[in-house]
DNA sequence: CGGAGCTTTTCG
DNA sequence: GAAAAGCTCCGC
């Protein structure tokens, strides 16, 4: 007897044993996928994890239902990487499965309910909620379980379901729904029979009365005469001028003839347009010392300081990774943000270039991955964390770009990976190389370097030998003593930015903080409102009027007086986005202010947009959260102002000094790129902080030094490890008293 | 004793 | 993660 282990897409610890025939045992391989039964009713995809001859031996196992595959979805190196990740991060494999596979490989049975034609019902037998259905399916003939909780405005509608099958009112079926759909377009030829040259002049004298259908043939031979490519009708119809209504007759006449071909969507339609790379004597001996790091480790980190010319590294790399028949994969913290990056990489390298991330639509995904897989198309893909379970062949070079940012991290849900660890793993599995790049490398990367683990390299000059920003503090305890400050703004940051204004220059400022003000607070009793989910204050909106969580999305409108006293003095703390925006306004009628924050880019091209205007000069402040940190590259920007940089100092995580440092540094390098040297203006309560004044010497090595120390003495990352426990119940008590004994046990 | 409502266990 | 099995409580 032949058996089958199988990784279910469930969070599940262990893998179920499925039984096979010797047909099934002949086709099948590890990493295929399977659709199994699974519990009463359900069908699930499942992946091969092991074919062995074992019989279990406390139960009879089930056979598979069908085999999904031809060829194995996931590689032998993926199902490594599973193991290790499903160890290393305490999760189930079905979970780093689910978190690994485009959904659409993943069909999942769903039960749909149909009237039961054979004898009529007696409707009077049924209660109201299956009058409800019952009627529902007289105007559609299918429904799924979904639809039908929708209906009945409840959960748990199976009971009533087997009822109703009971009463042979309804049958209930399992169905397997395919989700990925090949893009069809549709094409035209002429039918073969005119394929002749007399044919031809025959159909054309034919059709001497009908001159549009005439125009339709002659634009179909010069575009085929044109090129060898196969002509969509969309084509025809533009290039002839005519309506589809003309080409269609002569489909039904048999003249012309449609077919369709799949699609790729992922395609690159520009053009290659640059080779070679001119490197600054910086930059080469840099690409050497990685080069030369290389031969000694597998992982190589790059400290480079903002517009440093990184990239021009990088794309070196990437050709040699190419000329060596690699594929490669281009970490990026969030796509969205890389649009500059995207085209710069695609300049070089054309259709070699995939992405992927998960706002990318599911046929789009499935595309890529197979891309990936085969090694059809592109060697190069760009993504944001989750691109690393692709099913590389060949993987040679993993660049981790801006590697200290957090959105690496996967929180939840399970795995809680970080991708910059994971990809030393996955490197591994291929004996390729990693390059972590960043201006301010995380003190884990950082210390591994100092430690010997990782290779070291810097790159200490801006790119056209550009002056770093100069980086002042502005104490607005004493502003505000001395009565010099204006809403929210200083009196030497107002004083910048006419300056600026006045040039036609550009200004950024930087508030880490979204909404209006932070919370409300009621004078009388010090109440704030409280977001009934997630126990965090509610941030005020005035846009909308409305408080929100920032964490669950949960809303409701601002009430006049406090919820808990009556108290009608209720004021607002704290300063977020929306707030800045406004004062600015006030303070400058005559500029164009934009905003950017989670708040202005939603939808899909609500991010662009605002990007394209402040390129284009159209806004001449922008206010923004930390999204303005990340890797755009604004020529114009002479000014960034930072509102407060106490918020971001006081934040409670051990990370929160390392976090400040990097995000007020990037911040800073939006300013100046150059030719000029830009000019950077720090709002705080407390000028002498160490953070402060390391970032405004620039003194990563100090930072490092200091943060390292208070790292050891209070036993964090990197010389500790940490494991967060989380515990959940229902009863607030036992879950109080179960962490306390487990605290305890701990501690024996 | 039976059912409702909740918690725990099982799934191969 | 979903569904079945098991458990507790309550009213009769």
């Amino acid at each position: 007897m032949n058996f089958i282990d199988v990784i279910v897409p469930l969070p599940l610890h262990n893998t179920f044993t499925y039984a096979i025939d010797d047909e099934q045992a002949g086709a099948l391989r590890d990493g295929m996928r399977v659709a199994v039964p699974f519990g009463k009713s359900k069908v699930y995809t499942a992946i091969v994890y092991r074919i062995h001859h074992e019989a279990p031996k406390f139960y009879d196992a089930k056979p598979i239902e069908e085999i999904l595959d031809e060829f194995p979805t996931v590689s032998k190196n993926q199902l490594k990487f599973w193991d290790w990740m499903s160890s290393y991060y305490m999760c189930s494999l079905g979970e780093v499965l689910k978190a690994s596979l485009p959904s659409a490989f993943l069909l999942e049975s769903e039960t749909v309910v149909e009237l039961d034609k054979t004898k009529p019902i007696d409707e009077g037998t049924l209660d109201d909620d299956e009058f409800l259905i019952f009627e529902a399916l007289q105007h559609k003939s299918l429904l799924r379980i979904e639809e039908i909780m929708q209906i009945l405005e409840r959960k748990g509608v199976l009971p009533i379901l087997n009822r109703m099958v009971d009463k042979q009112a309804i049958i209930v079926n399992q169905e397997l729904f395919e989700q990925y759909k090949p893009k069809r377009v549709r094409y035209i030829k002429l039918a073969s029979e005119y394929a002749g040259n007399d044919a031809l002049e025959g159909l054309l004298n034919e059709l001497s009365r009908a001159p549009k259908q005439r125009e339709v043939l002659m634009s179909l031979f010069t575009l085929t005469s044109k090129s060898k490519k196969p002509i969509t009708v969309a084509e025809l119809s533009l290039t002839s001028k005519t309506s589809s209504a003309v080409i269609k007759t002569l489909i039904d006449k048999e003249i012309l003839k449609d077919y369709y071909l799949d699609q790729d969507r992922v395609k690159f339609d520009g053009e290659v347009t640059l080779k070679d790379i001119t490197f600054s004597s910086h930059q080469e001996k840099a690409y050497r010392s990685i080069k030369e790091a290389f031969t000694q480790q597998p992982v190589c980190l790059l400290k480079g300081i903002t517009s440093s010319g990184k990239t021009e590294i990088y794309v070196k790399l990437i050709q040699d990774a190419i000329l060596d028949e690699k594929q490669v994969l281009y970490l990026v913290p969030e796509i969205a943000l890389t649009t500059q990056l995207i085209k710069r990489l695609q300049s070089y390298f054309g259709e070699h270039v995939l992405i992927y991330h998960s706002k990318y639509s599911v046929n789009e995904r499935v595309e890529v991955y197979n891309h990936i897989k085969n090694g059809t198309k592109g060697r190069i893909v760009i993504g944001a964390r989750s691109s690393i379970f692709l099913p590389f062949k060949n993987l040679g070079l993993i660049i981790i770009d801006e590697s200290h940012e957090s959105t690496f991290k996967q929180y939840d849900p399970a795995p809680r990976y970080n991708a910059r660890d994971a990809s030393v793993v996955l490197a591994n599995l291929f004996n390729a190389n990693v390059l972590m790049g960043s201006a301010t490398p995380s003190i884990e990367s950082f210390y591994n370097a100092k430690a010997g683990k990782f290779g070291y390299a810097e790159l200490n000059q801006r790119y056209g030998n550009v002056l770093p920003p100069e980086i002042e503090l502005v104490n607005i305890k004493e502003k505000y003593k001395k009565k010099l400050m204006t809403g929210h703004f200083s009196d030497s940051l107002l004083e910048e930015i006419k300056t600026v204004l006045d040039t036609g220059e550009q200004i950024i400022l930087f508030q880490n903080r979204r909404g209006y003000s932070p919370y409300m607070e009621c004078f009388t009793c010090g109440h704030s409102p409280q977001c009934p989910n997630c126990d965090v204050s509610l941030t005020f909106h005035s846009y909308k009027n409305q408080l929100r969580c920032h964490y669950c999305g949960f809303h409701m409108a601002v009430q006049l007086d406090c919820m808990k006293c009556g108290s009608n003095e209720i004021t607002t703390k704290g300063l977020g986005t929306e707030q800045v925006e406004t004062e600015l306004k006030e303070l400058f009628p005559n500029h164009n202010i934009g905003r950017m924050d989670l708040d202005t880019t939603r939808g899909k091209h609500g991010y662009e947009k605002i990007i394209t205007a402040f390129e284009n000069e159209e806004i001449d402040i922008l206010v923004g959260t930390q999204m303005l940190s990340k890797g755009l590259d604004f020529r114009n920007v002479a000014l960034v102002g930072v509102m407060n940089a106490d918020s971001l100092l006081n934040f409670p995580d051990f990370r929160a000094h390392e976090r400040s440092f990097q995000m007020l540094l990037q911040v800073a390098g939006r300013s100046g790129r150059t030719k000029k040297r830009g000019k950077v203006l720090i709002q705080t309560y407390n000028p002498f902080h160490q953070i402060l004044q390391q970032v405004t010497t620039n003194d990563y090595n100090g930072m490092f030094k200091d943060q390292l120390e208070e790292r050891h003495h209070y036993k964090y990352p990197p010389i500790y490890r940490l494991i967060k426990f989380t515990f959940r119940g229902r009863d607030f008590n036992t879950v109080n008293e179960a962490s306390l004994w487990f605290a305890k046990s701990l501690k024996n």
